[in-house]
DNA sequence: ATTATCTATAGATCTATAGATAATGC
DNA sequence: ATTATCTATAGATCTATAGATAATGC
């Protein structure tokens, strides 16, 4: 409750103006390279691209570990916002289609959120993070199973899952990533009680040689990554 | 067609008998470990752990890209004992849903496998390695649609995203993994035709200390690994 | 005799820190 | 005066290869 009982790693906010910009501006840097490189991208090569020399980074984060404990609580702090628009939903099933199109959205558009939280639970295992939203999200799964909206026979937890099993298409190349939308329709298809109608996909499937130029190619970006690090 | 026509990586089979033992140790342990850690695994521990001098590793593969590409027609070999039995399915539908749950499986049992697609991506862009496979699918997905069992919007696309997604479950640890059946028979009920009952799914979804316990706990496999290679 | 393996090593890159130098806040 | 940054560097690890040594196939 009080700001005096707080972990070691979380140092507070920087005092000088410099300092707090660099901070930011390692943070930035760290997760697009994560998205590209994953959990073990080179520290060297951060506070390179943050224009910073590496002691600054370890001044910030003394590990790596305390690296992404910062970006997963930079991430966990984005996922509260999402919390407000949730209950604001009309009924509990639009809730929960909110939920898993932001949490998807957000999953898909910084694909260096999966090794972030997998890295996270051998830091902190047995951590709760999130205790309140996921109550919020209970709360919601069982209206909507009472309102017969939701089939009754998966609960929260499935959800879940679901949810960061379609963000994982961020992971896996342009071409699934640019499908989310229409596969999570699938999926909620799937989630809703049997009597109810479908909807309308999203989109329109990949054709054949769509799906060849997505799934067998990458952006420029990630080429030059996968390449190495420019030399100056 | 003849055996003459073959590029230039695709070096025929070691004569000797110790040659070749080495070479499929090497593809085993490299399997494992980029399991783990992905593509860019360290080639040095790879050889250390099949047992062998890094320099048997460069011979067989020059590069790090020769070995992907292997690992890769290793595993496009196995996806093609898949194919039978797919074929030998009652209708359509129930063809679908063995496609569906063996490629799940099969990517859930090894997360190499999803880095070594993505990689091949940028070394062969534009490669259609597995075509007769392709279109045996299309084929089972025209008929499944005829058939009025799978709705009517979606393709074979559609399903081949949908499959790798569930399979992706496997690279986010094992709490994830151990769900994979049940999240895919909520993805098939998703695809089944909006007319045709709900299969009654799985397994049971994880209770609030198990989601707790698989999501933010490794195995102590996966932890040793991440510590590093072990001293000799 | 041929084919393959191993040890040793060069060069590159990474993590992590010490010590000298520069920028801010009071 | 304090706080933070930078350059330089030690030690570890990785990729890739050359040259010496060992194992197989004919």
């Amino acid at each position: 409750m009080t700001s005096s009982a707080r972990a070691p790693q979380d140092r507070p906010q920087p005092r000088r103006r410099d300092a707090r910009q660099n901070r930011e501006r390692l943070l930035t840097e760290a997760r697009a390279l994560i998205a590209v490189n994953g959990v073990d991208a080179s520290l060297e090569e951060i506070a390179r691209r943050a224009e910073v020399g590496v002691a600054t980074l370890y001044r910030n984060f003394p590990t790596r570990d305390d690296l992404v404990r910062a970006l997963y609580e930079l991430a966990l702090a984005e996922l509260a916002a999402v919390q407000d628009e949730i209950t604001a939903a009309d009924t509990a099933w639009d809730g929960v289609v909110i939920y898993a199109e932001r949490v998807a959205e957000w999953l898909v558009a910084d694909p260096s959120l999966p090794p972030i939280v997998k890295r996270m639970s051998s830091l902190d295992p047995g951590a709760r993070p999130a205790t309140d939203f996921e109550s919020v999200i209970a709360a919601l799964v069982a209206q909507a199973k009472k309102d017969g909206a939701l089939r009754a026979d998966v609960d929260a937890a499935d959800i879940a899952v679901l949810v960061t099993m379609v963000g994982s298409l961020g992971g896996l190349g342009n071409g699934y990533a640019g499908q989310w939308r229409r596969q999570l329709s699938i999926v909620l298809d799937g989630l809703r009680a049997a009597d109810k109608p479908r909807t309308k996909l999203p989109g329109r499937p990949l054709k054949g040689k769509e799906f060849q130029a997505t799934v067998y190619g990458l952006t420029r970006r990630a080429k030059r990554a996968a390449r190495g690090p420019a030399k100056s």
